[in-house]
DNA sequence: CTAGGGTTAG
């Protein structure tokens, strides 16, 4: 890792090193002026013949068919120049197949072509891109070798690679010391911290840095804006959204299919179906078609709220528009089949994609979800043998699916069997493949053995999120230790973690069951000040509470605190209602007409 | 010829 990095001025002033510290010691680039004289016969000859050309191309059918071009061209004498070799390059790594990008960059380096700063670059993308950055920190060396200088790109592209590995404040030590070392960062470096610091759930330390870009001489482009509208639009944030949407029209930066798609997917999330199709007119109003990205949108957003013949008519007008149906857009719509139980034609459409070719490893764990959601057990251990004989290698996502239906079927030996397997079969269990397993134990009432592999997650490099305590805490709650879960919830803040609204609800409702309504109040008016916002559910549970202690007043404060928040009753709270309060019709008129124009559940 | 943004599964 850099540790620090700048430029060294000789006292003559006239030459200078650039100085990089990293973990493996001192690396000292020679000045430009010392490269260029190094390098001032370096021109390679083109190859005149038009075969040979047609070989240099940088559009390939597929990786094949790339494979034997390089077999061709390195054969040519004289060699082609590694510009050339350059763009046979990239195209490999858009189809992104690293591995082979390296070793190429061996067998050119062996043919006695010298590298380029492109070519280098290139190679520490590849490392980066296959999570060995340490390794694309170690290409540093070559630029000495060749007497090349890394320029702006390359830092960028090591501090994307630590981006990738999550060391975000590695990545932004090394822009510091990109900057000090005197080597200007461009919107490109700009895109990759804005991106990372989104990613992470910084969006608002990604807005400053937005906000601070033309100061630093850097204007922000529609990538840029691009990144945090869709990190807002995934935090449910449309509206602010939307206001950078405008501040980069004002600016005169022109939106692209990706700014549409952004804020399409937010709104569809939203459920608000006018706005999303208003966007889309928008769109094809504007400088802009909509991409297979915008079908896939529209399409898994609509499966999502089972509204798959819908989702089938879209596609119909899309592929009239020219936009081809990939294996994401099938892999929605059969996830949409699966949602509304139709297995039959979930598999029908499953083995045209096994028969096509495009079946992936997405296509078959959404088959075997819903095979184990509808509990067909056997058809999911089919299918998940099955896969085992092709090609198609199952991820931590296929075991964890499978892990889960196998518990929920009655399985548990059968299901920790599988996870037996993943590990020997390289498969790394991470924290949703644990919590799934303490989920089973929980159930099973198993709850010591749950702690004790609570404890295990807790002390292994993995990180335990909410969700995992949601699990626990709920299991002590139902076995009615709620000392053991009142400290795993005490627990939770000083590990530092932000308990949800689904945290609050479990621990409300623990308290309110054991008779501590107090308690369980004062959780709830504190969920508010802790930054989490109680949904109808919270509301229903702490009601319940209340009802259940014949504490009218309370509920019926709260009752008129809930509707008025816009949440309805749902149908235990209205069953307890409309036992206790027969007489009060004022609360049960107010109940009644708020249900007919929600989604609440539905009263007589 | 090198770096950045959007879609599916647990």
């Amino acid at each position: 890792m850099i540790m620090s990095a700048r430029r060294i001025f000789t006292s003559a002033g006239r030459f200078f090193h650039f100085q990089l510290q990293t973990e493996m010691g001192i690396i000292q680039f020679p000045s430009l002026l010392f490269t260029n004289y190094f390098h001032s016969s370096t021109s390679m000859h083109v190859p005149e013949d038009a075969k040979s050309q047609r070989f240099l191309r940088s559009k390939f059918k597929d990786v094949d068919d790339a494979l034997a071009s390089f077999n061709h061209i390195i054969l040519m004498r004289p060699l082609p120049s590694i510009a050339q070799f350059c763009r046979f390059l990239s195209a490999l790594v858009g189809m992104k197949q690293y591995h082979t990008v390296i070793s190429l960059c061996r067998t050119i380096e062996s043919l006695g072509i010298s590298h380029s700063v492109y070519s280098l670059s290139i190679l520490i993308n590849c490392f980066c891109r296959l999570h060995l950055v340490n390794f694309g920190f170690s290409i540093l060396g070559k630029f000495i070798k060749f007497g090349l200088e890394p320029n702006t790109v390359t830092f960028t592209t090591l501090i994307n690679g630590l981006c990738i590995d999550g060391k975000i404040n590695g990545a932004v030590d090394l822009f510091n010391d990109m900057v000090s070392g005197g080597y200007q960062p461009n919107v490109h470096t700009y895109n990759v911290i804005v991106n990372a610091l989104c990613k992470s759930g910084k969006t608002n330390v990604a807005i400053k840095l937005l906000k601070g870009m033309g100061e630093r001489g850097c204007e922000p482009d529609v990538v840029t804006y691009n990144a945090i509208m869709d990190a807002l639009c995934k935090d449910k944030l449309i509206i602010e959204a939307l206001n950078l949407f405008s501040q980069m029209r004002n600016k005169c930066i022109s939106p692209s299919v990706i700014t549409y798609n952004c804020l399409i997917q937010g709104i569809c999330n939203l459920g608000k179906w006018n706005q999303a199709l208003a966007l889309l007119k928008e769109m094809a109003g504007q400088n802009i078609s909509p991409s297979i990205f915008t079908l896939n949108i529209l399409i898994d957003n609509l499966c999502k709220e089972g509204l798959v013949s819908k989702a089938q008519a879209i596609m119909k007008i899309m592929i009239q528009k020219g936009v081809k149906p990939d294996v994401v857009t099938y892999n929605s719509l059969m996830d949409g089949f699966c949602l509304c139980n139709q297995m039959d034609e979930a598999t029908k459409l499953f083995d045209q994609m096994v028969s096509g070719g495009i079946a992936n490893v997405c296509s078959y764990n959404i088959l075997i979800n819903g095979y184990c959601k509808s509990r067909k057990i056997d058809e999911a251990t089919k299918l998940f043998d099955e896969m085992l004989k092709t090609s198609v290698v199952p991820n931590t996502v296929t075991y964890t699916t499978f892990i889960k239906g196998l518990w929920e079927a009655g399985r548990p030996g059968n299901a920790l069997e599988v996870f037996k397997s993943m590990c020997s079969y390289g498969q790394q269990p991470n924290v949703i493949t644990f919590s799934t397993i303490l989920n089973g134990l929980c159930k099973q009432g198993n709850l010591d053995e749950a702690l004790t592999l609570f404890k295990a997650m807790e002390k292994s490099r993995l990180k335990v999120n909410c969700v995992s305590y949601n699990i626990l805490i709920n299991g002590m709650c139902r076995a009615g230790r709620l000392t053991d879960a009142k400290e795993l919830f005490s627990r939770l803040f000083e590990k530092g973690l932000q308990p949800d609204v689904y945290t609050y609800s479990i621990i409300i409702k623990g308290l309110c069951n054991e008779g501590l309504l107090d308690e369980a109040y004062k959780v709830f008016r504190g969920m508010e000040e802790c930054g989490c916002l109680p949904n109808d559910c919270c509301y229903n549970v702490i009601i319940q509470g209340f009802l259940r202690h014949k504490d009218i007043p309370e509920a019926t404060l709260l009752i008129d605190e809930m509707v008025d928040k816009g949440f309805s009753a749902d149908a235990t709270t209205f069953e307890l209602v409309i036992h206790l309060l027969r007489n009060d019709d004022l609360i049960l008129t107010k109940l009644r007409n708020h249900s007919k124009c929600s989604k609440g559940a539905n009263f007589k």
